[in-house]
This record gives C-alpha cells, sequence and structure tokens, in this order.
DNA sequence: GTGCAAGAATGAATCGATTCAATGAATGCA
DNA sequence: TGCATTCATTGAATCGATTCATTCTTGCAC
C-alpha cells in the first residue's frame, strides 16, 4: 500500500514551506491567492487527502465533537422515547454548532470506561438515572466540561434538570381533583439493584435516582395535603418497558381492587398500565383513572389517550449540549412542565 | 493553569524510559510487575490522566469509532421510527466491539462534507435514501470502509439493503387477495427535489432514491399481474410524516372517491393515511384497505392496527456496522422481508 | 567458564499536522 | 533616500503518545 501523501510532501512539491502549505487549507487568507491555488492543485494532483484528522487533534487539543453517555444499557437510549427526543435535541444543538456527537457505547460499565478513555470528545453529556460512581468519576478523570442531565453530580460544570417534584404534585393533585381516592404509585426504578414489584418503605427510603426521589416526594406531597396516608398508597417498582407494566399492573389490581388512581412516573409504564387495566376489566377513566408523566407522542394514540405532565425533553437535550459546548449563560438550569389532561383522567 | 503531565514526565519521575511507561499502561505483561505498580503509582502521585487519546490515535492510526452519516437532515434520524432502529442495531454492534458512535450531525450538505472531514473515525455508516453524490464523494476521498445501507453506491466497501422489490410486491399482491381493485400509492420522496402530491408520470421514471424506485417498481409488478393498468394507479408522493399524508389522503380521496386500497411505503405514511381516512368518513377495512412497509411497534396501537410489510431494521443496522468494522463475511447483503397482516385489511 | 535463549528495559524515530517568532519583500509617506 | 508599516512566508518547535531494533540482564545447560 502506497505511503500516504502528507502535508510536508505537498508542501515541498509546491516549493513552498509546510507552514504555507498548512494555511493554505486552514487559513487561506493568508496566502496570497496564486499560491494557494498552486498549492491545492499540487495537493490534488499528490492525492492529498486534505489535513489528517488526529494530526490537527493533537496539535490543536480540539475534537470537534461531544460525548454523549447513557450509564444504563445504550440500547436503552434508543429504545425509550423520552431518551430519543433527548438525543434529538443534543443533535439540534450539535448541528447548530458544526460539532459532532459521540454515543459512548457500552455493554456494561466496566467496558463503559474504556469507551469514555478512548473517546476524542471536547465535553460530555452524561444522562444519569443513578449515581453511578465509577463511569462518573472516569469522566472527571478527564477533566473536562461535564453536564448532567435529570441528575445532580457534585463537581459537574452544569446541570440540566426538571422539576420533577412540582410534576408529580400536579399529576397527583389532578387525580385528586378527578375523584380518585385510593391511589398506586408505579414508579422507575429506584436503585441499580433491580427490584421490581412492591416496594417497602425502607427501599422507598434508598432511592439513589434523583428523578425517582422527586417525583415521588412529589406524589407524596400531594396526597398527603388531601388527608391520605403514605401508608394506604400502594408502591409498585416497574421496569420501564409498557410490558412489564401492564403485567405488574394486573397482579396489582388483583391484590387491590380498590384501587382508583395510578401515578406512574413514565409514560411508558402508564401505556402499560392502560392495557393491564383493560385486561384486568377496568374501565378507563370510569373506574380507574390513569396519569403518566412525560408527555410522549404516543400517548396521543392509547386507548384512551393518557393524561400525562408534559416536559420539553428535547430542549433539555439542548440546552445540556449547549452548556457542554460553552454556549450557555448559566450553569444549573430547571425546567418547568405542564399538565396534559387527555382521556384517561376526564 | 498547570501544564498537562505528559507520560514522559512520569517516566522521568520513575525512573524508567517512556518506552517501559508506555508498556506500563498499554501493555501490561511486557513490564516486571514490581516495575509497573511503581509506574502506576508515581502517576497517580503526579495527577497523570493517562494515555492522551489524540495522541494515541495519531501514533496507531485507529480512532475507536465508526461515523454514521445520514444525509438528510440529522433530526430526521431521532424522529423516524425505522431510523431509530437502525441507530439501535449499529449501537449494539458498536458495544460489542467496543467501539464508540459517532453521528455526523450537520444542518446543511455543505455542513455535512466539513463534519465528515472534521470525524476521527475507522469507518463509515451511511444511510442514504438518495445518491447523495456530494457526501458521498466526501467520505470516499478519507479512503476508509464505507458502507451503505438502503442503498448501493459505487466503490462502497459493503452494502446492506432490503429486498424492497419483493416486499412491495407481496404487499399489493395482499391487497389484491383482500379484494382492493381500485389502488393509490403512497409514495416516499422520490428526489432530491421536494415535490409532494400527485406524481406525474416523468417524476416517476426519475426516482433517485433505490428505496422509491424498488418498492415502486414491486407494487407495479403485483398490480400488473393481476390486471391493472399503471394509468389507473393513483400517485402521491409524502413526506414521511403522519400529519403530511393524513391531509394528503384526505385531499386525494375527495379527487378519487373509488380508491378501495392504498400502498403505503412507509407505516408512518400508512398511519397518517389511516387518519385521512377516517377523517373522509371510510371505514378501514371494509371501504378500504390499508398496507404500509417497515413493521413499526406503533402499528399495533393504530386504530384499525396496521398491516404492513415486517423488515428488520435493527439487524439492518447491526450488518452494516459489523461489516463496517470488517468483522463480516460478506460485503453484500439483502434482508428479506414478510408480510403482517392486521385489522386495516382483514 | 562459555554460549544461548528468554525476558526487560532503553531511547530514538515516528505519526502529521499547527503555531509563532523571525525574516523578507513590498508599499506608503515625508 | 530613509523609515515605518503591512503583508507573506519560513522553519523550527510542539502536541503526546507508541513502536521497534538494540542493548543489557539473568538463568540455565553443557
Amino acid at each position: 500500500m502506497a505511503k500516504r501523501v502528507r502535508l510536508l510532501d505537498v508542501a515541498k512539491a509546491a516549493g513552498v514551506s509546510q507552514g504555507t502549505a498548512s494555511n493554505a487549507f486552514g487559513k487561506p487568507d493568508l496566502v496570497r491567492k496564486e499560491v494557494r491555488e498552486r498549492i491545492l492543485e499540487v495537493a490534488r494532483e499528490l492525492g492529498y487527502r486534505g489535513p489528517h484528522v488526529m494530526a490537527r487533534m493533537l496539535r490543536t487539543g480540539k475534537a470537534g465533537a461531544l460525548g454523549v453517555v447513557f450509564p444504563d444499557n445504550l440500547e436503552y437510549a434508543f429504545s425509550d422515547p423520552v431518551a430519543i427526543e433527548l438525543l434529538r435535541g443534543v443533535g439540534r444543538e450539535c448541528a447548530r454548532q458544526a460539532v459532532n456527537m459521540m454515543i459512548i457505547s457500552a455493554e456494561n460499565p466496566e467496558q463503559a470506561i474504556t469507551a469514555i478513555n478512548n473517546a476524542a470528545v471536547d465535553a460530555f453529556l452524561v444522562h444519569c438515572y443513578s449515581d453511578d460512581n465509577d463511569i462518573i468519576s472516569a469522566i472527571q478523570r478527564r477533566n473536562q466540561p461535564l453536564v448532567c442531565i435529570d441528575t445532580d453530580i457534585a463537581g459537574a460544570a452544569g446541570t440540566v434538570v426538571l422539576d420533577d417534584f412540582a410534576g408529580a404534585q400536579m399529576a397527583a393533585q389532578h387525580l385528586i381533583d378527578c375523584g380518585a381516592r385510593k391511589f398506586a404509585i408505579l414508579s422507575l426504578q429506584a436503585n441499580k439493584a433491580e427490584n421490581f414489584g412492591p416496594m417497602n418503605a425502607k427501599r422507598r427510603g434508598a432511592v439513589s435516582h434523583r428523578v425517582v426521589r422527586e417525583r415521588l416526594g412529589g406524589y407524596h406531597a400531594a396526597l398527603k395535603k388531601a388527608g391520605i396516608a403514605i401508608e394506604d398508597i400502594v408502591h409498585i417498582e416497574c421496569e420501564n418497558m409498557s410490558s412489564h407494566s401492564a403485567e405488574m399492573v394486573e397482579t396489582m389490581l388483583r391484590h387491590h381492587p380498590e384501587i382508583d388512581g395510578i401515578l406512574a412516573m413514565s409514560d411508558v409504564i402508564a401505556i402499560g398500565a392502560l392495557d393491564g387495566a383493560r385486561v384486568s376489566g377496568r374501565k378507563v377513566p370510569d373506574d380507574l383513572k390513569v396519569i403518566g408523566f412525560d408527555g410522549i407522542a404516543e400517548g396521543e394514540r392509547t386507548d384512551p389517550p393518557l393524561s400525562s405532565i408534559r416536559q420539553d425533553s428535547v430542549e433539555k437535550g439542548r440546552l445540556a449540549a449547549e452548556m457542554a459546548l460553552g454556549e450557555a449563560d448559566s450553569d444549573s438550569r430547571v425546567l418547568e412542565t405542564s399538565l396534559l389532561v387527555r382521556g384517561s383522567t376526564a
């Protein structure tokens, strides 16, 4: 295989210094038009493929890419509608700033650390539900800007979170307003340790995922205010998959037939809940009211359409990318939610 | 700001050569345990952050990343369910091979070329509907493995496509078997030039997107065999968005009330068609049969559930990544489709 | 005691650009 | 003619590793 043509070869052939040749490509206006054209011409003849990306990176220290880390299984990032919206937002900002988007891929945490160490990027974005310390500290060791989404981690350059507490409060208040009195909460995974099913008080007290903690807090606050005791609420921890929550709800309704209000921490879970309710012979919203969280598009097409707490995940991603790339004004943002009333509650 | 600690600094401080220090990190078994531990210890003390990614890349020539290019607007890649499945497959294979996934991001073709030139990757994957030559040739100039998905481009290292012709044929045959006689085809965008709406013969003859060409061919072949003249088929070109195709179908049914079978080139379009049919007062499948293409999950939840031609987009992406990363046995693959019968046709 | 092989460590060359202080040439102005 | 100023170009230093041919040690066998 023929050796790669280097900038130096071009410079020699064109009879100029390497510096000038470099400028001809990178800073055209520093080179006289005539000379520049000759250099480009010679480059073409020699089959020069343009400045070597890695060499340039090494010299300039800029990678021109934003690293995006999903601590949980990468496959998840391309399955969950909310994660995809987030990526869409990140992509939008990256495109605007002409920066590529590097998705750190790994099958397990150990591999993730290697992947992080091998990634040529200028900044990191991490979407973490858990305070996943090995991975976070691997990123921090790189000493580059790090923006966290949906979680707050000490030492991060920035944070973008939702006002999850207020959103959850709104959801619970809405179900109360609709007349529900016996509640079940379908929670997202609370901890690194998978432990789906009924959630006891102990586990409720040891929630490591910020999102879960906040939403749970919001639900409780609203229900308490309405005079409902925490002990009377059924807590179930679900995988964020409709098929899984559907089963959970079926079982749950068998053991707790009195339930007339379901608070789901995600629309994906809520959609499964609708299925589970149907199979169990409950009419939504007459017998049972269901409200989700996120406000994803699929919620419009369910039967009945799903009420939810809307969040702007695209903007969340975009904002985080903007921060990471250093164009944002603030280093910590809290986004608001709004109530989305549809058929599953009214 | 303090200067970065280099491998050389560590080597000096530990009293070994740079080469040995390098081996301590990269090839631990070439260094005596005792020495290796001392080096790592010194590195920690000095605050060495591990081998510099870009320097290593330059020296080894490996980037440890796979570039993924979506010639059309990047936002599209995170909106279309089929593109997302594709990405999921690519991600799966990347994770398996411990390679990161670089999504080339750009707002326009010109920017895309720059983005391609700045991407430190080992191979490229391009998902192109169009034979988008500027971008393709920018990639080819880089002289790295290039695998094309859904299109065949001269000089590509590999190609993964669907047997679109056979799939389309199956779709049309199915509608015929269900008793439809008056057909409308809802086509995807056929050309770079946006030109949505009724499609004349001239435009039908100048289709630059392979997928559209093949599927159109398949539909025609089946219909012709059933004795239906091409001239009697209504052709409409749609944006790949449900809201758009819904409008198109509404208008179309006003002008062609006789239509009793709709062949949609994507499920996204077909879902819109169901909406359009409902608004126009048609009962699906009684008055009008609709079949889509792709077999996306959303098709299960539509009213009625959508019949379709199923393809395995995840596997398509995975396979393409495998090829690009040089682990595949063949350099050109054609994936099969299958018929998915649901409520919209039976 | 000599020879040989295996194992460890060395250190200079290399990957391919960009940068910047210094130099040279050309122009303007008094 | 001389001096200051601007514009182009040069060439060496630099970014931070990895590699590999070579040298140095040891251990072992004969």
